[in-house]
DNA sequence: AAGGCGCATGAATCCTGATTCATTCTTATT
DNA sequence: AATAAGAATGAATCAGGATTCATGCGCCTT
């Protein structure tokens, strides 16, 4: 009959499950989500084509796992930096600057990521993913607001534009190439421009702290 | 012998060829560019699917068409309204809000075209179009900064956040629904967000024109 | 230690959509 | 009107990738 899967067993098919989430994320950042293709992450991972089948039940599945899997640290990451933050405007700015290093940390992974579609499916994956961050940044603006920080605004509306703007203007195709110190400038122009845009008049003179809260070379 | 293409015939190829690129982005308005398919743009042309390839050597030469096309389409919006106001500042304005009315009314194809890349080829061109349009902003930027309206700052990198910020805030899946009124509130919203973001402190109260500057029924 | 079940394999199959091309229809030349 | 060249057709072919499945392997159960 039937048998028990032992510990063991069970472990080495969680592993399993993670290693081929982690080739495909590998291959999406270095070569971007059309490149995520089943052959080369069964490769990567070490098992056959088929094997992956075992995990997951179609490819859109194993691409929307590794989407959730990136959101889900990008807005760990903003909500960490803000809950350390001594009040809503340095929560937000704070969040804001720790997303925006962080994403450029991970540049291709975040693009391939936040890029596109690659199917109508995905797309639906990836808009959640997306409404997560907003969500979150709206809510922080939203307490900047009541705290009189900020002026009233449609809150969820400028939330939407900002992610926008962080995304396009940090890892986008127009954005300056990111290395070193230029990145570091990068993270620091367009954080402004977001708290400008929501009509901080500026940033440093009302004390937000805008440095550093998060180094860039943080472990990804 | 080889006989000369009369005046006739060289209309009628013409006017086939925009037939062509006319039925792409019809579908592509419609359906997003993952719809654009050779036969379907055939058969919305009038034509057989071999027939395509007569005026287009590859369907990438189609979508490139079709993207220059809307590309130059929206440049040519901007550029008309920024030209058309009193100041650099509010030449900024007014192209940003003539551009963001204009995303709007045709916000299927904008979205569609840039959406996303279907293929690293077509990624090119739309890069391409984002350039163009980046470069015509930081342009006005420039101009602003030149004339002390706006505070010093990266323009380039200012011009490339803004593209994100208006595309995300207006027609991204995130951006309120847009119909009439609704729609007319965003674009104000948004063009607020973006000139803030430059540093204007309050764009009404410096005089910058931001009224329907372009009917946002204009022709498409 | 034998039996049976779940896991892994990877070549074969299926699907979707672009591209080709032998054939037919039109138009310009004589 | 006859003839040749260009244009159009659309069914057949190709290509890239996802998905399946017959077969082999090794780990639980008794």
């Amino acid at each position: 009959m039937a048998y028990r899967r032992t510990e063991r067993v069970l472990q080495h098919l969680a592993a399993r499950h993670d290693a081929i989430i982690a080739a495909a994320q590998d291959i999406a950042a270095a070569e971007g989500l059309a490149a995520v293709q089943i052959v080369p992450v069964a490769e990567r991972a070490g098992i056959a084509a088929g094997t992956v089948y075992r995990y997951f039940p179609a490819k859109t599945d194993l691409v929307g796992a590794l989407i959730a899997a990136v959101s889900a640290r990008e807005i760990a990451t903003f909500r960490k930096a803000a809950d350390a933050a001594p009040g809503p405007l340095s929560a937000l700015a704070a969040g804001l600057i720790a997303f925006a290093a962080h994403a450029l940390r991970q540049r291709g992974l975040t693009w391939a990521v936040s890029g596109e579609p690659v199917d109508g499916a995905v797309e639906r994956l990836r808009l959640a993913a997306r409404k997560a961050l907003a969500a979150e940044i709206e809510a922080r603006i939203r307490a900047a607001i009541s705290g009189g920080h900020l002026p009233e605004q449609d809150a969820a509306a400028a939330a939407a534009a900002l992610v926008g703007l962080m995304l396009e203007g940090l890892i986008g195709p127009l954005a300056p190439p990111a290395a070193g110190a230029a990145a570091r400038a990068n993270v620091q122009t367009v954080t402004l421009l977001a708290l400008r845009a929501l009509g901080v008049v500026d940033a440093r003179a009302r004390g937000v702290v805008v440095q550093s809260i998060v180094p860039v070379e943080d472990a990804a």
